[in-house]
DNA sequence: CAACATAAAATTGCATTCAATTATTGACGA
DNA sequence: TCGTCAATAATTGAATGCAATTTTATGTTG
Protein backbone atom coordinates (compact mmCIF):
# COMPACT_ATOMS: atom_id res chain seq x y z
CA UNK A 1 0.00 0.00 0.00
CA UNK A 2 2.45 2.99 1.12
CA UNK A 3 4.38 2.71 -2.17
CA UNK A 4 7.96 3.60 -0.56
CA UNK A 5 10.09 5.43 -3.14
CA UNK A 6 13.31 6.13 -0.53
CA UNK A 7 13.86 9.66 -1.14
CA UNK A 8 9.78 10.83 -1.14
CA UNK A 9 9.66 8.53 1.67
CA UNK A 10 11.75 10.67 3.86
CA UNK A 11 10.58 14.19 2.74
CA UNK A 12 6.83 12.79 3.51
CA UNK A 13 7.70 11.51 6.70
CA UNK A 14 9.53 15.10 7.78
CA UNK A 15 6.74 17.33 6.15
CA UNK A 16 3.81 15.09 7.87
CA UNK A 17 5.35 15.02 11.59
CA UNK A 18 5.87 18.96 10.75
CA UNK A 19 2.29 19.91 10.17
CA UNK A 20 0.78 17.30 12.81
CA UNK A 21 3.35 18.97 15.31
CA UNK A 22 1.84 22.36 14.04
CA UNK A 23 5.37 23.33 13.13
CA UNK A 24 3.67 24.02 9.98
CA UNK A 25 0.35 25.76 10.49
CA UNK A 26 -2.44 25.69 8.31
CA UNK A 27 -2.24 27.49 4.99
CA UNK A 28 1.80 27.53 4.82
CA UNK A 29 2.74 27.56 1.38
CA UNK A 30 4.75 24.61 0.28
CA UNK A 31 6.44 25.53 -3.11
CA UNK A 32 8.43 22.68 -4.04
CA UNK A 33 11.65 23.79 -5.08
CA UNK A 34 11.64 25.12 -1.99
CA UNK A 35 10.98 22.14 -0.53
CA UNK A 36 13.67 20.41 -2.62
CA UNK A 37 16.28 22.63 -1.27
CA UNK A 38 15.51 21.97 2.25
CA UNK A 39 15.80 18.17 1.84
CA UNK A 40 18.61 18.34 -0.34
CA UNK A 41 16.69 16.67 -3.47
CA UNK A 42 15.03 17.50 -6.46
CA UNK A 43 12.08 19.39 -7.09
CA UNK A 44 10.74 15.46 -8.16
CA UNK A 45 11.19 13.71 -4.67
CA UNK A 46 9.20 16.90 -3.27
CA UNK A 47 6.87 16.48 -5.46
CA UNK A 48 5.93 13.47 -4.82
CA UNK A 49 5.79 13.56 -0.99
CA UNK A 50 3.31 16.71 -1.83
CA UNK A 51 1.27 14.32 -3.87
CA UNK A 52 0.91 11.90 -1.04
CA UNK A 53 0.42 14.22 1.59
CA UNK A 54 -2.27 15.58 -0.83
CA UNK A 55 -4.26 12.38 -1.02
CA UNK A 56 -3.99 11.96 3.08
CA UNK A 57 -5.67 15.64 2.96
CA UNK A 58 -3.22 17.43 4.88
CA UNK A 59 -2.10 20.00 1.69
CA UNK A 60 -4.50 21.31 -0.87
CA UNK A 61 -2.56 21.45 -3.98
CA UNK A 62 -4.41 23.64 -6.63
CA UNK A 63 -3.36 23.40 -10.39
CA UNK A 64 -0.61 25.77 -11.38
CA UNK A 65 -0.85 27.38 -8.03
CA UNK A 66 1.25 25.35 -5.74
CA UNK A 67 0.73 23.32 -2.16
CA UNK A 68 -0.37 24.55 0.61
CA UNK A 69 -0.98 22.91 4.02
CA UNK A 70 -4.87 22.34 4.18
CA UNK A 71 -7.38 24.93 5.93
CA UNK A 72 -9.93 22.66 6.84
CA UNK A 73 -13.17 24.90 7.09
CA UNK A 74 -15.59 24.31 10.30
CA UNK A 75 -18.41 22.29 7.94
CA UNK A 76 -15.04 19.44 7.21
CA UNK A 77 -14.03 19.86 11.09
CA UNK A 78 -17.62 18.92 12.11
CA UNK A 79 -17.79 16.56 9.40
CA UNK A 80 -14.58 14.62 10.06
CA UNK A 81 -15.43 14.10 13.51
CA UNK A 82 -18.58 13.32 13.01
CA UNK A 83 -17.13 10.09 11.26
CA UNK A 84 -13.85 9.78 13.40
CA UNK A 85 -16.80 9.19 16.59
CA UNK A 86 -18.47 6.21 14.20
CA UNK A 87 -14.78 4.68 13.94
CA UNK A 88 -13.38 5.13 16.73
CA UNK A 89 -16.77 4.15 18.62
CA UNK A 90 -16.26 0.38 16.26
CA UNK A 91 -12.45 0.54 17.63
CA UNK A 92 -13.54 0.28 21.11
CA UNK A 93 -16.57 -2.24 20.33
CA UNK A 94 -13.94 -4.39 18.73
CA UNK A 95 -10.58 -3.92 21.67
CA UNK A 96 -13.49 -4.91 24.60
CA UNK A 97 -14.10 -7.82 22.84
CA UNK A 98 -10.96 -9.19 22.83
CA UNK A 99 -8.68 -6.88 24.78
CA UNK A 100 -4.81 -8.65 25.04
CA UNK A 101 -2.43 -8.02 28.38
CA UNK A 102 0.04 -6.76 25.82
CA UNK A 103 -2.31 -4.53 24.45
CA UNK A 104 -2.90 -2.74 27.59
CA UNK A 105 0.61 -2.29 28.73
CA UNK A 106 1.22 -0.81 25.35
CA UNK A 107 -1.55 1.97 26.10
CA UNK A 108 -0.79 2.35 29.56
CA UNK A 109 3.39 3.31 28.12
CA UNK A 110 2.16 5.55 25.14
CA UNK A 111 0.36 7.19 28.22
CA UNK A 112 3.22 7.88 29.97
CA UNK A 113 5.31 9.11 26.76
CA UNK A 114 2.88 11.52 26.58
CA UNK A 115 2.89 12.63 29.78
CA UNK A 116 6.73 12.86 29.43
CA UNK A 117 6.69 14.94 26.45
CA UNK A 118 3.95 17.06 27.79
CA UNK A 119 6.40 17.78 31.08
CA UNK A 120 9.16 18.78 28.58
CA UNK A 121 6.54 20.68 26.75
CA UNK A 122 7.60 19.29 23.84
CA UNK A 123 6.28 19.45 20.45
CA UNK A 124 6.17 15.93 20.50
CA UNK A 125 2.84 16.03 22.59
CA UNK A 126 0.43 17.27 20.42
CA UNK A 127 1.53 14.44 17.63
CA UNK A 128 1.33 11.87 20.63
CA UNK A 129 -1.95 12.57 21.84
CA UNK A 130 -3.23 11.48 18.24
CA UNK A 131 -0.61 8.96 18.21
CA UNK A 132 -2.65 7.32 20.92
CA UNK A 133 -5.77 6.57 18.82
CA UNK A 134 -3.92 5.10 16.33
CA UNK A 135 -2.30 3.07 18.90
CA UNK A 136 -6.22 1.46 20.07
CA UNK A 137 -6.87 1.04 16.19
CA UNK A 138 -3.87 -1.14 15.32
CA UNK A 139 -4.81 -3.41 18.76
CA UNK A 140 -8.09 -4.09 16.71
CA UNK A 141 -5.82 -5.97 14.62
CA UNK A 142 -7.67 -4.11 11.54
CA UNK A 143 -4.54 -2.80 8.83
CA UNK A 144 -8.13 -0.97 7.19
CA UNK A 145 -9.25 0.59 10.33
CA UNK A 146 -6.10 1.48 11.50
CA UNK A 147 -5.45 3.32 8.14
CA UNK A 148 -8.82 5.01 8.21
CA UNK A 149 -8.14 5.65 12.06
CA UNK A 150 -5.21 7.15 10.66
CA UNK A 151 -6.42 9.52 8.39
CA UNK A 152 -8.81 11.15 10.29
CA UNK A 153 -6.74 11.66 13.21
CA UNK A 154 -4.36 12.91 10.75
CA UNK A 155 -7.05 15.31 9.63
CA UNK A 156 -8.34 15.87 13.33
CA UNK A 157 -5.22 17.24 14.30
CA UNK A 158 -4.81 19.55 11.80
CA UNK A 159 -8.63 20.98 12.58
CA UNK A 160 -6.95 21.10 15.90
CA UNK A 161 -3.99 23.38 14.31
CA UNK A 162 -5.82 25.21 12.96
CA UNK A 163 -8.75 26.75 15.17
CA UNK A 164 -7.53 24.52 18.76
CA UNK A 165 -6.00 26.66 21.36
CA UNK A 166 -2.52 26.69 21.70
CA UNK A 167 -1.34 23.74 23.97
CA UNK A 168 -4.53 22.15 23.66
CA UNK A 169 -3.11 18.59 24.36
CA UNK A 170 -2.75 18.70 27.58
CA UNK A 171 -6.46 18.51 28.75
CA UNK A 172 -6.56 14.72 26.75
CA UNK A 173 -3.88 12.59 28.97
CA UNK A 174 -6.16 12.09 31.45
CA UNK A 175 -8.99 10.96 29.41
CA UNK A 176 -6.87 8.89 27.75
CA UNK A 177 -5.83 6.75 31.49
CA UNK A 178 -9.32 6.51 31.89
CA UNK A 179 -9.87 5.17 28.32
CA UNK A 180 -7.06 2.69 29.51
CA UNK A 181 -9.04 1.49 32.36
CA UNK A 182 -11.93 1.14 31.10
CA UNK A 183 -10.46 -1.02 28.34
CA UNK A 184 -8.52 -3.29 30.66
CA UNK A 185 -12.47 -3.87 32.73
CA UNK A 186 -13.86 -4.50 29.34
CA UNK A 187 -16.71 -2.09 29.74
CA UNK A 188 -17.63 -1.37 26.57
CA UNK A 189 -20.36 1.19 27.64
CA UNK A 190 -17.77 3.16 29.78
CA UNK A 191 -15.61 3.24 27.19
CA UNK A 192 -17.48 5.08 24.49
CA UNK A 193 -18.85 7.06 26.79
CA UNK A 194 -15.22 8.84 27.67
CA UNK A 195 -14.56 8.36 24.34
CA UNK A 196 -17.57 10.26 23.05
CA UNK A 197 -16.58 12.44 25.54
CA UNK A 198 -13.55 12.78 24.83
CA UNK A 199 -13.81 13.57 21.24
CA UNK A 200 -16.45 16.25 22.00
CA UNK A 201 -14.06 17.58 23.97
CA UNK A 202 -11.58 18.25 21.56
CA UNK A 203 -13.88 19.06 18.81
CA UNK A 204 -15.09 22.18 21.18
CA UNK A 205 -11.75 23.18 21.86
CA UNK A 206 -11.34 23.30 18.12
CA UNK A 207 -14.54 25.10 17.97
CA UNK A 208 -14.14 27.54 21.00
CA UNK A 209 -11.58 29.55 19.86
CA UNK A 210 -11.79 29.94 15.41
CA UNK A 211 -8.39 32.12 14.78
CA UNK A 212 -8.81 35.43 13.77
CA UNK A 213 -9.32 35.71 10.04
CA UNK A 214 -6.18 36.20 8.74
CA UNK A 215 -7.44 39.59 7.68
CA UNK A 216 -3.93 41.26 7.81
CA UNK A 217 -5.57 45.01 7.64
CA UNK A 218 -7.99 43.84 11.32
CA UNK A 219 -4.58 42.92 12.82
CA UNK A 220 -2.68 46.06 11.83
CA UNK A 221 -5.66 48.16 13.07
CA UNK A 222 -4.43 47.19 16.57
CA UNK A 223 -0.79 48.44 15.70
CA UNK A 224 -2.45 51.97 14.02
CA UNK A 225 -0.31 54.98 15.09
CA UNK A 226 -2.82 57.36 16.21
CA UNK A 227 -3.69 55.68 19.91
CA UNK A 228 -1.17 53.80 20.56
CA UNK A 229 -1.13 52.62 24.56
CA UNK B 1 -7.96 17.16 -2.42
CA UNK B 2 -7.51 15.60 -5.16
CA UNK B 3 -4.81 16.89 -6.90
CA UNK B 4 -5.67 17.89 -10.59
CA UNK B 5 -2.75 17.60 -12.55
CA UNK B 6 -5.02 17.50 -16.30
CA UNK B 7 -3.00 14.39 -17.46
CA UNK B 8 -1.56 12.22 -14.62
CA UNK B 9 -5.66 12.90 -14.22
CA UNK B 10 -7.00 11.40 -17.40
CA UNK B 11 -4.36 8.02 -16.42
CA UNK B 12 -5.95 7.93 -13.06
CA UNK B 13 -9.49 7.81 -14.50
CA UNK B 14 -8.67 5.44 -16.97
CA UNK B 15 -7.22 2.68 -14.83
CA UNK B 16 -8.89 3.16 -11.80
CA UNK B 17 -12.29 2.88 -14.41
CA UNK B 18 -10.63 -0.78 -16.25
CA UNK B 19 -9.58 -2.09 -12.62
CA UNK B 20 -12.75 -1.69 -11.00
CA UNK B 21 -14.39 -3.21 -14.50
CA UNK B 22 -12.07 -6.33 -14.12
CA UNK B 23 -10.31 -5.32 -17.33
CA UNK B 24 -7.58 -5.14 -15.32
CA UNK B 25 -7.19 -8.00 -13.35
CA UNK B 26 -5.15 -8.30 -10.13
CA UNK B 27 -1.71 -8.97 -10.48
CA UNK B 28 -0.92 -7.44 -13.83
CA UNK B 29 1.71 -6.01 -14.11
CA UNK B 30 1.87 -1.90 -14.34
CA UNK B 31 4.96 -0.79 -15.93
CA UNK B 32 5.28 3.43 -16.57
CA UNK B 33 6.43 3.07 -19.68
CA UNK B 34 3.82 0.56 -21.13
CA UNK B 35 1.07 2.94 -19.28
CA UNK B 36 3.08 5.85 -20.72
CA UNK B 37 3.06 4.88 -24.50
CA UNK B 38 -0.47 3.60 -24.27
CA UNK B 39 -1.83 6.85 -23.47
CA UNK B 40 0.71 8.94 -25.70
CA UNK B 41 2.50 10.42 -22.20
CA UNK B 42 5.45 10.29 -20.33
CA UNK B 43 6.30 8.10 -17.76
CA UNK B 44 5.97 10.91 -15.52
CA UNK B 45 2.18 11.12 -16.24
CA UNK B 46 1.80 7.22 -15.40
CA UNK B 47 4.00 7.17 -12.26
CA UNK B 48 1.75 9.98 -10.95
CA UNK B 49 -1.53 8.23 -11.92
CA UNK B 50 0.26 4.67 -10.53
CA UNK B 51 1.35 6.95 -7.25
CA UNK B 52 -2.51 7.26 -6.70
CA UNK B 53 -3.79 4.48 -7.54
CA UNK B 54 -1.46 2.96 -4.80
CA UNK B 55 -2.92 5.10 -2.01
CA UNK B 56 -6.11 3.88 -3.02
CA UNK B 57 -4.67 0.50 -2.54
CA UNK B 58 -5.76 -0.92 -5.55
CA UNK B 59 -2.28 -1.10 -7.00
CA UNK B 60 0.79 -2.53 -5.30
CA UNK B 61 4.02 -0.69 -6.17
CA UNK B 62 7.19 -2.34 -4.72
CA UNK B 63 10.11 -0.33 -4.65
CA UNK B 64 12.54 -0.81 -7.80
CA UNK B 65 9.85 -3.79 -8.85
CA UNK B 66 7.18 -1.78 -10.47
CA UNK B 67 3.32 -1.64 -10.27
CA UNK B 68 0.65 -4.25 -10.35
CA UNK B 69 -3.33 -4.40 -9.65
CA UNK B 70 -3.23 -5.02 -6.46
CA UNK B 71 -3.79 -8.82 -4.89
CA UNK B 72 -5.41 -8.66 -1.70
CA UNK B 73 -5.68 -11.52 0.70
CA UNK B 74 -8.66 -13.56 1.46
CA UNK B 75 -7.72 -11.99 5.29
CA UNK B 76 -7.42 -8.44 3.72
CA UNK B 77 -10.71 -9.26 2.39
CA UNK B 78 -12.34 -10.20 5.70
CA UNK B 79 -10.70 -7.16 7.10
CA UNK B 80 -12.12 -5.12 4.55
CA UNK B 81 -15.59 -6.16 4.38
CA UNK B 82 -15.86 -5.95 7.89
CA UNK B 83 -15.04 -2.22 8.01
CA UNK B 84 -17.33 -2.25 5.06
CA UNK B 85 -20.73 -3.49 6.75
CA UNK B 86 -19.08 -0.70 9.67
CA UNK B 87 -19.37 2.30 7.10
CA UNK B 88 -22.08 1.24 5.22
CA UNK B 89 -24.14 1.51 8.72
CA UNK B 90 -23.27 4.49 9.46
CA UNK B 91 -24.68 5.60 6.07
CA UNK B 92 -28.09 3.94 6.31
CA UNK B 93 -28.47 5.72 9.93
CA UNK B 94 -27.81 9.13 8.39
CA UNK B 95 -30.42 8.22 5.45
CA UNK B 96 -33.11 7.23 7.72
CA UNK B 97 -32.65 9.84 10.06
CA UNK B 98 -32.99 12.39 7.05
CA UNK B 99 -33.62 10.78 3.61
CA UNK B 100 -35.30 13.44 0.83
CA UNK B 101 -37.10 12.88 -2.26
CA UNK B 102 -34.46 13.43 -4.69
CA UNK B 103 -32.31 11.29 -3.05
CA UNK B 104 -34.92 8.48 -3.34
CA UNK B 105 -35.12 9.52 -6.95
CA UNK B 106 -31.53 9.36 -7.88
CA UNK B 107 -31.18 5.70 -6.11
CA UNK B 108 -33.89 4.66 -8.58
CA UNK B 109 -32.42 6.29 -11.39
CA UNK B 110 -29.29 4.55 -10.41
CA UNK B 111 -30.74 0.68 -10.37
CA UNK B 112 -32.46 1.14 -13.25
CA UNK B 113 -28.72 2.06 -15.31
CA UNK B 114 -27.87 -0.74 -13.28
CA UNK B 115 -30.65 -3.11 -15.10
CA UNK B 116 -29.78 -1.37 -18.40
CA UNK B 117 -26.19 -2.21 -18.35
CA UNK B 118 -26.86 -5.51 -16.93
CA UNK B 119 -29.10 -6.44 -19.87
CA UNK B 120 -26.58 -4.91 -22.04
CA UNK B 121 -24.45 -7.53 -20.41
CA UNK B 122 -21.97 -3.91 -20.37
CA UNK B 123 -18.56 -4.19 -18.05
CA UNK B 124 -20.29 -0.83 -16.83
CA UNK B 125 -22.43 -3.21 -14.27
CA UNK B 126 -19.94 -4.64 -12.39
CA UNK B 127 -18.87 -0.94 -11.90
CA UNK B 128 -22.03 0.34 -10.93
CA UNK B 129 -22.94 -2.00 -8.52
CA UNK B 130 -20.19 -0.52 -6.37
CA UNK B 131 -21.34 2.95 -7.36
CA UNK B 132 -24.64 2.32 -6.11
CA UNK B 133 -22.86 2.48 -2.37
CA UNK B 134 -20.66 5.25 -3.17
CA UNK B 135 -23.91 7.15 -4.40
CA UNK B 136 -25.69 6.40 -0.84
CA UNK B 137 -22.89 7.79 0.73
CA UNK B 138 -22.71 10.57 -1.45
CA UNK B 139 -26.37 11.55 0.01
CA UNK B 140 -25.52 11.56 3.78
CA UNK B 141 -24.18 14.85 2.32
CA UNK B 142 -20.78 14.15 4.55
CA UNK B 143 -17.88 14.24 1.85
CA UNK B 144 -15.73 12.22 4.26
CA UNK B 145 -17.96 9.47 4.70
CA UNK B 146 -18.07 9.04 0.80
CA UNK B 147 -14.75 9.60 0.84
CA UNK B 148 -13.89 6.42 2.78
CA UNK B 149 -16.77 4.25 1.35
CA UNK B 150 -15.31 5.00 -2.12
CA UNK B 151 -12.25 3.74 -0.99
CA UNK B 152 -13.35 0.63 1.02
CA UNK B 153 -16.14 -0.20 -1.99
CA UNK B 154 -13.27 0.19 -4.59
CA UNK B 155 -11.05 -2.40 -2.59
CA UNK B 156 -13.85 -4.51 -2.47
CA UNK B 157 -14.49 -4.83 -6.17
CA UNK B 158 -10.93 -5.35 -6.37
CA UNK B 159 -11.70 -8.81 -4.14
CA UNK B 160 -14.51 -9.67 -5.99
CA UNK B 161 -12.44 -9.29 -9.47
CA UNK B 162 -9.91 -11.27 -7.55
CA UNK B 163 -11.98 -14.13 -5.38
CA UNK B 164 -15.29 -13.67 -7.22
CA UNK B 165 -17.36 -15.34 -9.82
CA UNK B 166 -17.82 -13.92 -13.23
CA UNK B 167 -20.74 -11.98 -13.88
CA UNK B 168 -21.48 -11.50 -10.32
CA UNK B 169 -22.55 -8.13 -10.23
CA UNK B 170 -26.52 -9.33 -11.44
CA UNK B 171 -27.36 -10.72 -8.15
CA UNK B 172 -27.00 -7.41 -6.30
CA UNK B 173 -29.39 -5.58 -8.31
CA UNK B 174 -32.83 -6.61 -6.59
CA UNK B 175 -31.07 -6.39 -2.97
CA UNK B 176 -30.74 -2.46 -3.91
CA UNK B 177 -34.10 -2.34 -4.96
CA UNK B 178 -35.27 -3.75 -2.00
CA UNK B 179 -32.97 -1.26 -0.17
CA UNK B 180 -34.16 1.48 -1.79
CA UNK B 181 -37.58 0.72 -0.69
CA UNK B 182 -36.20 0.19 2.61
CA UNK B 183 -34.87 3.98 2.60
CA UNK B 184 -38.13 5.66 1.19
CA UNK B 185 -39.74 3.98 4.27
CA UNK B 186 -36.73 5.27 6.55
CA UNK B 187 -37.32 1.58 7.92
CA UNK B 188 -34.11 1.99 9.40
CA UNK B 189 -33.80 -1.75 11.35
CA UNK B 190 -35.10 -3.24 8.03
CA UNK B 191 -32.31 -1.18 5.66
CA UNK B 192 -29.70 -2.47 7.82
CA UNK B 193 -30.80 -5.95 7.76
CA UNK B 194 -30.78 -5.74 3.87
CA UNK B 195 -27.67 -4.39 3.63
CA UNK B 196 -25.88 -6.17 6.11
CA UNK B 197 -27.20 -9.53 4.45
CA UNK B 198 -26.25 -7.84 1.08
CA UNK B 199 -23.09 -7.59 2.01
CA UNK B 200 -22.55 -10.90 3.54
CA UNK B 201 -24.08 -12.29 0.19
CA UNK B 202 -21.24 -9.83 -1.87
CA UNK B 203 -18.67 -11.44 0.74
CA UNK B 204 -20.03 -15.08 0.15
CA UNK B 205 -19.20 -14.93 -3.97
CA UNK B 206 -16.13 -13.95 -2.67
CA UNK B 207 -14.78 -16.59 -0.34
CA UNK B 208 -16.69 -19.22 -2.39
CA UNK B 209 -15.21 -19.34 -5.46
CA UNK B 210 -11.22 -18.52 -4.68
CA UNK B 211 -9.23 -18.44 -8.60
CA UNK B 212 -6.69 -20.93 -8.82
CA UNK B 213 -3.20 -19.38 -7.37
CA UNK B 214 -1.58 -17.89 -10.67
CA UNK B 215 0.57 -20.72 -10.07
CA UNK B 216 2.53 -21.66 -13.92
CA UNK B 217 3.21 -24.94 -12.91
CA UNK B 218 -0.22 -25.92 -11.78
CA UNK B 219 -2.00 -24.54 -14.48
CA UNK B 220 0.82 -26.63 -17.20
CA UNK B 221 0.54 -29.82 -15.22
CA UNK B 222 -2.70 -30.29 -17.38
CA UNK B 223 -0.58 -29.86 -20.65
CA UNK B 224 2.01 -32.66 -19.66
CA UNK B 225 3.09 -34.40 -22.87
CA UNK B 226 2.64 -37.90 -21.17
CA UNK B 227 -0.86 -38.47 -20.84
CA UNK B 228 -2.52 -36.18 -23.98
CA UNK B 229 -6.06 -36.76 -24.09
C1' DC C 1 -3.88 59.18 -6.01
C1' DA C 2 -6.30 55.23 -7.72
C1' DA C 3 -7.16 51.91 -11.34
C1' DC C 4 -5.67 49.47 -15.10
C1' DA C 5 -2.60 47.50 -18.47
C1' DT C 6 1.84 45.53 -19.21
C1' DA C 7 6.24 43.41 -18.19
C1' DA C 8 9.10 40.62 -15.27
C1' DA C 9 9.70 37.02 -11.91
C1' DA C 10 8.37 32.98 -9.75
C1' DT C 11 6.25 28.53 -9.88
C1' DT C 12 4.26 24.50 -11.69
C1' DG C 13 3.36 20.74 -15.68
C1' DC C 14 5.57 17.69 -18.24
C1' DA C 15 9.17 15.37 -20.97
C1' DT C 16 13.67 13.77 -21.30
C1' DT C 17 17.92 12.03 -19.51
C1' DC C 18 21.27 9.45 -16.73
C1' DA C 19 22.16 6.43 -12.82
C1' DA C 20 20.88 2.55 -9.95
C1' DT C 21 18.41 -1.58 -9.06
C1' DT C 22 16.29 -5.87 -10.33
C1' DA C 23 15.08 -9.70 -13.48
C1' DT C 24 16.52 -12.80 -17.05
C1' DT C 25 19.34 -15.44 -19.79
C1' DG C 26 23.24 -18.26 -20.80
C1' DA C 27 27.58 -20.39 -19.52
C1' DC C 28 30.39 -23.05 -16.71
C1' DG C 29 31.74 -26.55 -13.38
C1' DA C 30 30.54 -30.29 -10.31
C1' DT D 1 21.64 -33.19 -15.22
C1' DC D 2 21.53 -29.74 -11.71
C1' DG D 3 22.94 -25.70 -9.36
C1' DT D 4 25.70 -21.49 -9.14
C1' DC D 5 27.51 -17.36 -11.11
C1' DA D 6 28.16 -13.72 -14.43
C1' DA D 7 26.59 -10.74 -18.25
C1' DT D 8 22.81 -8.45 -20.38
C1' DA D 9 18.32 -6.55 -20.75
C1' DA D 10 14.47 -4.33 -18.66
C1' DT D 11 12.60 -1.23 -15.35
C1' DT D 12 12.47 2.10 -11.86
C1' DG D 13 14.66 6.32 -9.00
C1' DA D 14 15.79 10.79 -9.40
C1' DA D 15 17.55 15.24 -11.58
C1' DT D 16 17.34 18.63 -15.04
C1' DG D 17 15.45 21.54 -18.74
C1' DC D 18 11.86 23.78 -21.29
C1' DA D 19 7.18 25.47 -21.97
C1' DA D 20 3.04 27.26 -19.83
C1' DT D 21 0.63 29.42 -16.22
C1' DT D 22 0.23 32.34 -12.33
C1' DT D 23 1.79 35.91 -9.33
C1' DT D 24 4.10 40.04 -8.38
C1' DA D 25 6.07 44.31 -9.69
C1' DT D 26 6.19 48.34 -12.61
C1' DG D 27 4.73 52.04 -15.27
C1' DT D 28 1.05 54.59 -17.53
C1' DT D 29 -3.12 57.21 -17.67
C1' DG D 30 -7.40 59.31 -16.24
Amino acid sequence: MSSSNSRSDAIYASLRRAILEQALRPGVKLPEDTIGDSFSVSRTSARNALLRLASDGLVDIRPNRGAAVAMPSLAEAEDIFSLRRCLEREVIERLCRKMSKDGIDAMLSHVREEERALKASSPRSIRLAGEFHILLAELTGSEELTNFVTRIVSRSSLILARFGRPHSAECGIREHQQLVEALREQDQALAIEIMDSHLHAVEDRANNDPDQEPDVSAILSRYLISDQP
